[in-house]
DNA sequence: CAGGATCCCGCTAGATACTG
DNA sequence: CAGTATCTAGCGGGATCCTG
């Protein structure tokens, strides 16, 4: 089980789990990453100025509890930790708790988290960037709905 | 208004809107293409055999309903229906109708669909080639989460 | 075959209040 | 500051029945 190369336990990981299935526990775990809050809070630890250049400028920095809800303007005290949490349990976010008083902590992707930070984070920008076609093209689906 | 170059008018997309504002129609957006079935559906309409290589090999095949129901198991109609016809209404994917009886209808991936595809099926990917590493790390936050 | 229409349950997001 | 605990309303989503 240790002499195998990493292009063999890729093969291994993909015959083994397929999310198509519903039992599979890829598709939980795809399910649990398929999350706004989870996209939003990866982009932001992954380090996403709004001031960023054109090409990806990758600065994980790590956030503290609080810059993180005021980053991600609305969510809840509870999704954010419940979504933390369960991210740290992943192994996708570091906790680190620095003993001061009041108690400071910080979140930090981990390398793991990082992997999927650069995807999630091509997500939102899809979002933002196709946002005036996806709107456009609305428009004209319920235009045609209304017309027939 | 049209003379502005692809840059600029990413550019423009980029400085319009921001997923990380609570009332940005782009979070909307995002909270709508953050979804299992999304993924799956993009997944299967971007053509994404068992078999296929390692390097991505797109054939973007249209997909019967029923074909795409027996896909993504577990699916009920409602969910299928409701999350195609959204993809339909953002323009992401084409619903032609042939007039045959019983009617046959087929779904396709639109250019924007297909920009989509290509982040969303590293996403499902990812989910499983990792599935291994997160399920390890769940282990550990267990145990380590009883010990103390 | 490809849905539309309903009913209804569960859970989860969100608001509020409290704590180390 | 960084959470935990509790409660509730709302709706996501499944099951069922029906249609062109």
């Amino acid at each position: 089980m240790a002499t195998r190369t990493i292009a063999q336990r890729r093969e291994d990981a993909r015959t083994q789990y397929d999310a198509f299935l519903a039992g599979c526990p890829s598709r939980q775990l795809l399910a649990r990453i398929s999350d706004k809050w989870v996209a939003l809070i990866l982009a932001a630890l992954g380090g996403d100025g709004p001031s960023s250049g054109d090409h990806c400028d990758d600065n994980p920095q790590p956030l503290r509890y609080s810059e993180l809800s005021r980053r991600l303007a609305g969510v809840s005290q509870k999704m954010l930790t419940q979504t933390l949490r369960s991210l740290e349990r992943d192994g996708l976010v570091d906790r680190i708790v620095t003993p001061t008083v009041p108690t400071t902590v910080t979140y930090r992707l981990t390398d793991l988290g990082l992997s999927l930070h650069h995807l999630m984070r091509g997500i939102k920008d899809w979002a933002e960037l196709h946002m005036n076609d996806v709107l456009a093209n609305r428009e004209n689906y319920d235009l045609r709905d209304s017309g027939r």
